[in-house]
DNA sequence: GCCATGACAGTTT
DNA sequence: AAAACTGCCATGG
């Protein structure tokens, strides 16, 4: 990656860290904060390459409450489990009370 | 430099 | 109301 490349990546990144824990967020939340609501797909095509870093991309997911990322950890359930063990009840991978473990960037 | 892909979101049928 | 389609923007080939 040059560094050049880490610029929106490195934002979506620092965002994602500001996460409290046992809070949820969408692409569309965090792109937006970054002045690039459009580029909500671009948030998770940063978390796809977040791997190593520090950013809990399992508490970052589609606007919906849905882990449509899941696919992209190492087992099946292990973003559901990493969530569980935050105290955020996960069913049929779609976040329970989503709208309560809410967390947008702007609360900050 | 153009074509294809993607962990989303909003609009339309 | 549910499902399907298109738009968007950055990355990779």
């Amino acid at each position: 990656m040059k560094p050049e490349t880490l610029n929106f990546f490195d934002k979506v990144y620092q965002v994602a860290r500001q996460i409290p824990y046992g809070r949820v967020t969408s692409y569309g939340a965090i792109a937006k904060y970054l002045g690039a609501p459009r580029s909500a797909r671009m948030v998770g095509y940063a978390m796809n390459n977040s791997s190593g870093k520090d950013v809990p991309a399992h508490r970052v997911v589609n606007r919906k409450g849905l882990l449509t990322g899941k696919h992209h950890f190492d087992g099946t359930n292990l973003m559901q489990q990493l969530l569980e063990s935050e105290g955020v009840t996960v069913v049929n991978n779609q976040i329970q009370d989503f709208e309560n473990l809410f967390w947008d960037p702007a609360s900050l």
